[in-house]
DNA sequence: TTGTATGCGTTATCAC
DNA sequence: GTGATAACGCATACAA
């Protein structure tokens, strides 16, 4: 900076106001100022002025997977509001291991970000601690996709997950399927997720019970996907139809049905959750429910602003709707035929 | 970092030397001032830290895409090794827009990064620039996956995709087919790229000319797969097998192929290329050719320290070997048969 | 083994 | 409008 501002003969500091666009400098300093700094490529220092102003345009982003397709949707919305909005983004991959969680948001705090928008494999104690805490601090904290609101320090910003899962129960139901199965989330060994949870209220809003072998434990992936879809298949009356609790699931569902000889949908109906990108292109395409990835992202990164702005408000929970697609692999109505 | 002195009653040069594990402060001490710094909670300011000691363990990763699989694989790798050296990461997702990977490249500039790991979806003159510039001043940079040298100041990592292309194209020629086409990644304007060159090379060296209309112009995505396919269709002699310029482009030209009432691989085969993770689950399952994402990117991270330690050292070029990964997609003989 | 002084590159608060 | 000066939180050299 000193070189600018002995280029450009003026003072550091009216290198500094021309920089942060600063009112009190006449049209032509500044000109001339602008020119020496693109001819000598003088990038200013962030951390000496993060230091300084004690404020920086950072916000962190932990995700638990940047290998689920999920995710990387979700971080597009956060990145495109957050460069709207003159700030940038720490993206952190825990890799779906809560140790690197909590260091990376030890790490973020190190680093003196403006705000934290996180996602977590699963909330434990520690990871809720390491959040109230940073929320404590003033900085604020935004929890998505959350399973359960986290003080009222914290925004939290969700799907309605019970809502989406009636809806794709019912698709099923109104298709006529009496026995449905349904591919667990990993299970939580406090309340029920509320993915199973829509699952038996849209049985029970029609007086139907679910028969306990039809709810078989899986997780996140593929191969827990295949896994549960084997459970059920195995038994001495397989359903007709597999709820799985995201797509990447319900993909594995699929291969392991085939796998077996069945057909998707024909034999065997699926339907997964989120719609991420694959879920169109899968043969046969995926009938899901559409999570608003990119909007709930761009929000979460308006709710930091928000709070940034207003610290005194108690944090907000967001609840997003969910919309049915209705695409091949549940064998229902379709708006465009492919194959 | 006052609050933990007074607290421990030491100087502040005390209570950093405990931090950063320095020798010549007593047990006794050190254990004191450790316990003070867990009760106190206190994470000390890298800002500032980084900014006295005039360097900084974070290393900057520019990826062009979130969304293609390829570049998380990579980010796996290169963060695995980051946490192994004690560095952390600053990924910066581009969104395939070039402007923005400019953006990118001057904040991690402004951020005083340690080192750079940058890929692209074009090489053009400001990036090119850019990158020597920051190599010129010192700074680690790596090139990955690179599609050509760049000067002797920046590290390039590559996967041999010519030889990749070979393998493909020579496992389609093996299986009996006379007519291939090939959907071409994106059309640069420069010199071909490797991927043609080894598809050309693979028929040349069987003596086989390859007929200009069966390579059809295409790019990375779904959309440009079902595009070229769409085009290689409307010969009025289409191939018998397609090569795809990696795994995403290969899907589109499967649900085109369907689409237009053919099989995969029975009527049409094919090819991939990056072997990401869909390609074992997709349906067919696809053959393709595997580039050691992982791999590369610790290897780019191992770089960036090699260096930051030997900075006199004239920058290498490292080049990775494929594998072809055949399973069903092209109908060659699979190892494990899954439908 | 510990304390004290200086400076890293900025921004902010003053006078001029 | 502009120029000096202090301070941000830490690491380092040196003295004690």
């Amino acid at each position: 900076m000193d070189d600018v501002a002995r280029a450009a003969r003026v003072s550091k500091q009216t290198v500094s106001a021309v920089i942060n666009n600063k009112s009190g400098i006449s049209e032509k300093t500044r000109i001339r100022v602008r020119e020496i700094v693109a001819r000598l490529d003088y990038q200013p220092n962030l951390l000496a002025g993060s230091l300084r102003a004690q404020r920086s345009f950072t916000v962190g982003v932990v995700i638990p997977s940047i290998t689920n397709p999920f995710y990387p949707e979700l971080v597009r919305g956060i990145e495109d509001e957050a460069q709207r909005q003159g700030y940038s983004v720490f993206l952190c991959n825990a890799d779906e291991n809560s140790e690197k969680e909590i260091q990376y948001l030890d790490l973020l705090r190190r680093h003196r970000i403006a705000g934290l928008i996180a996602a977590t494999i699963r909330v434990n104690k520690a990871w809720t601690e390491a959040l109230k805490s940073l929320a404590g601090q003033g900085v604020p904290v935004v929890f998505v996709p959350s399973t359960h609101k986290l003080g009222n320090q914290v925004v939290c910003i969700m799907a309605d997950d019970e809502e989406g899962f009636i809806k794709a129960t019912d698709h099923l139901l109104d298709l006529g399927h009496e026995r449905i199965g349904m591919i667990s989330p990993p299970v939580d060994t406090k309340k029920p997720s509320p993915r199973v949870t829509g699952f038996l209220k849209a049985h029970a809003l029609r007086g139907k019970k679910v028969a306990p072998e039809l709810i078989v434990p899986g997780g996140w992936h593929v191969a827990e996907g295949q896994e549960g879809a084997a459970q059920l298949l195995q038994l001495s009356r397989p359903p007709t139809a597999v709820v799985a609790p995201n797509d990447m699931a319900a993909i594995g569902a699929i291969i392991k049905i085939k796998e077996r000889g069945r057909r998707v949908p024909a034999d065997i109906a699926v339907v997964g959750y989120d719609n991420i990108a694959i879920a169109e292109w899968y043969d046969p395409a995926l009938t899901t429910v559409d999570q608003p990835h990119y909007r709930m992202g761009q929000r979460a990164m308006q709710a930091v602003l928000d709070r940034l702005n207003h610290p005194e408000e108690p944090a907000e929970m967001i609840k997003f709707e969910t919309t049915l697609v209705v695409r091949h692999s549940s064998g229902g109505r379709v708006r465009s035929s492919r194959f």
